[in-house]
DNA sequence: TTGTATGCGTTATCAT
DNA sequence: ATGATAACGCATACAA
């Protein structure tokens, strides 16, 4: 009784389509894969394909051709806006590709960082999209990866928004919306990043603007108290000393926003805030507040280009893809818009 | 020269790592997978795997076990943000034991939740979480499966919040915090699934504390305008007849809250509202709104244990968490809480 | 306890 | 153009 029946409830192979059809495997694999079969033979393997309903196991054929048609993300959480949006994007690039996309969460922890590279090259991805912060990742030479927001050496292209560009259009809008004295609020990571850009291009802004400013730095872990203190610490009768602020996300601005009011301040009468990041809440077309909108569609779409790229004569080392000025009513707008 | 050299840049195989150590084949499989073995040979193999840098390939592994240690997740997006801390947590959960997730988003579009089913089931993957609403869905038998939030048929079990709960609740607390007429306002899918209970739930809490109430339903695909004619029609002499609205959900109670404020009513003071899900910003601690919480991080740990259950004696055709009330500001509250 | 050999489902290289 | 056969890297039943 043994090895004289199929075995049990397992899903059909090659094999049994050949079987069925009474055509050898090599035959079967072909008119799978698209390629030229006489067209009889062609009509049997499709029917049993129907039949049977065989399909290809992805494994084998991975573990033959030593490709996965995976693609593995690595972002701190889907809970930021921001990162949601990007893991959404980079999906519908993979997807239209006909790639698979491994999403690993890794908490802004750099041992999950690393566990999770080791984990995408066990599971042989064909190659990792990843917005880290592990300065000392090891990343096996083989496996295309491409960065985000963080320049990873000079093998590993990186892809970011014109961070410095952003910063100084901020401080160009502020001044351009009248504003004399502002202040430039920051939390974040402490490493060489992408986004840490933001502060020297609106100090640059400022400075061609002759726009006077202030700057409060704090880093991951601080408490976003301090910029409280801070505000508070430049109202004189209940007037702020400053007229706009620049929060270096949209996130900080929506925090900082809030602290106003309670300040009592008024957004944007008596002081104008602008993000970063160009967060929308629910999908409504109304930006959280006046900001600075990364172009997460055209980020999301470069990434998997270059990942993907196979005949990439030279991969660039870094890309940044221009920002745009939105509003979200936390500014004065001069002009209503009229399209 | 054919056959004589070991091939070119690729990755080490289990074969290289028993050559290196001078051991079988099989020797290396069982250090790598645990199993006993001689401690002078499993030094030997450990410091060879050390010297190779060698990685097991998962997809030999998952050929030759038929276990891939992958699960699929279907869900429309990640920009919705219950959607993005549904994916988080069940990462995190599928994460601790050690299982991948693919991440695939359907876009609410049947076609797309069916393609994704397919490429999953030739993944090998060990079983696919569900968000769907494709009514027709086809899953192969032998692939597990656990729905979130609708009943896909007996063999299949359904996660959710308990909604209807969660309707009643709402109800209560509308009537605890003085309301007197109240409305539901309601928008999307049209079918048959477990959030469409909120509803029935908050008609049941309604009628049992003897307050009247309005409802409004759309579909998905109306016009969030419909909302705001509907509201105008109640308002007389700039008052508006409800002095409490439960919306379906937060993305919507965030909506009419703009609404109300256009129509020159007060939030929370003239009406109060409260939507559901447990949506918070930017991770703050605070909800968008008052808010029946669904408990996300049950959800999805509860979707993960059921599928990956494997001495599961029954599966329960549907499994309903609690709920709870969470307090963002747009309800009146009588006590101060103490904690 | 260790080594050997077979097969997982597929692709690709051969003869036919 | 089609059919047989050998890998791909690993796990495991079996032999030593």
């Amino acid at each position: 009784m043994r090895g004289t029946m199929k075995k049990g409830n397992s899903a059909p192979t090659m094999k049994d389509v050949a079987r069925e059809a009474g055509v050898a495997l090599g035959t079967v694999s072909k008119v799978v894969n698209g390629l030229p079969v006489g067209d009889s033979y062609r009509i049997r393997v499709e029917n049993a394909i129907e039949k049977l309903n065989y399909q290809v196991n992805s494994y084998a054929q991975g573990l033959k051709s030593n490709r996965t048609y995976t693609v593995a993300l690595l972002i701190p959480n889907t809970q930021d806006p921001f990162f949601a949006s990007l893991a959404y994007h980079i999906n519908r690039s993979l997807s239209k590709r006909k790639y698979r996309m491994l999403l690993c969460c890794t908490d802004y922890d750099s041992s999950q960082e690393q566990e999770y590279v080791k984990m995408a090259q066990q599971n042989k991805v064909d190659g990792i999209i990843g917005l880290t912060y592990n300065p000392n990742l090891v990343v096996v030479e083989d496996t295309p990866f491409v960065a985000i927001d963080r320049s990873m050496g000079p093998k590993i292209p990186c892809v970011a928004s014109d961070n410095f560009a952003g910063g100084q259009l901020a401080a160009e809008k502020l001044a351009d919306l009248g504003c004399k004295k502002v202040a430039f609020l920051r939390i974040g990571s402490s490493l060489n990043n992408e986004p840490n850009k933001r502060k020297a291009g609106f100090e640059n802004g400022c400075l061609s603007r002759g726009l006077s400013y202030k700057m409060k730095i704090l880093n991951d872990g601080d408490s976003y108290e301090e910029f409280e203190t801070f505000l508070s610490s430049y109202i004189q009768d209940g007037k702020l000393a400053f007229d706009g602020i620049f929060c270096v996300t949209d996130s900080l601005a929506y925090c900082v926003i809030e602290m106003l009011r309670k300040l009592g301040q008024r957004v944007p009468e008596d002081v104008q805030v602008i993000g970063f990041d160009g967060i929308r809440h629910f999908g409504s077309m109304d930006y959280v507040c006046s900001t600075i909108v990364q172009p997460v569609v055209d980020l999301a779409e470069l990434c998997v280009d270059l990942l993907l790229q196979e005949n990439m004569l030279v991969k660039p080392p870094l890309i940044c893809l221009p920002v745009s000025y939105g509003n979200g009513g936390t500014t004065l707008e001069p002009d209503k818009k009229t399209d």
